[in-house]
DNA sequence: CCAAACTGGTTTCATTTGTAACCATCGAAA
DNA sequence: TTTCGATGGTTACAAATGAAACCAGTTTGG
């Protein structure tokens, strides 16, 4: 009996992996090649910048990443001194992180250069395109949690 | 001046990469916990079981892979002894690749639980957020190439 | 012809990642 | 209290990845 076949370019899983491959290996170029940082290490940053103080596990839980990831990130930012941790008043576990200034401005630097990507991705779409994309992705994303 | 801020959440490399990292995991249940194989070695597996007979270059391109994880891929493919390689006839740089009978089990067997687990995937969107997924995905891949 | 540029594919090495084990602290329950 | 399970976070180790160097073999241009 001839076996099922199974059409690779338009199974669901790997378009999707596929494109955000594509797309984030070229946005990559605006965290990575400017100031050398990896992904977990532009989330972290991302993450502080949006939120002002979080905790580890806060940031893990914002960006979806494990927790090494998160330390490992939190670690390098620290080397570099973009950010700082206080520990928690109450428990002794826990630590609170900042940005410190020099963390701010490279925060500040980097956000209108992401806004602007995206903006690039979008414009060669028209607005049917975009409220599709939207949509789309908003219900996949709804019944995944 | 107050930096201006991103939110990470609405950001749309991140939400892709999100969604595509949280449907992979979710769908490497199906390659890995069943038969231990990387999403490399499961992707091979399923061009040629698409195409039959395919070179690694056709692979890398067929299936978005850089030519080290073709050749990873492929090497232990062959050392499970489900592809063959046969060398070209006229260019002996190629080599084609085959499926054994070994190997084309292993796909019969995965490709329903895939296209079951796609199936599985829509089946929670009503018609008009299927449809919003075609476009808005095609619309984003039409202007990546 | 022959050198240089190119192509298919593999290997090496450094970096990144995931899993699991781990340490310290905390909270609840006995 | 003491103990036991959960929780915040780090570390160790193995596996996966990417970049660049590499080795055939092939094509092109002089």
């Amino acid at each position: 009996m001839e076996p099922e076949i199974l059409d690779l370019e338009n199974f669901l899983p790997y378009r999707l992996y596929r494109l955000a491959d594509a797309v984030s290996r070229e946005f990559a170029g605006i965290y990575k090649d400017s100031h050398g940082l990896t992904r977990p290490e532009w989330r972290t940053l991302s993450g502080l910048g949006q939120h002002g103080t979080m905790t580890a596990t806060a940031l893990g839980e914002q960006s979806a990443m494990h927790k090494t990831k998160v330390s490992r990130a939190v670690a390098e930012l620290e080397r570099r001194r973009w950010l700082t941790r206080t520990p928690d008043e109450n428990d002794r576990r826990v630590e609170h992180l900042t940005l410190t200034k020099a963390g701010l401005a490279a925060y500040a630097e980097m956000v209108p250069l992401a806004k602007a990507f995206e903006r690039g991705l979008l414009a060669k779409l028209n607005a049917g395109e975009r409220a599709a994309i939207a949509e789309g992705l908003a219900a996949l994303e709804r019944n995944l949690a």
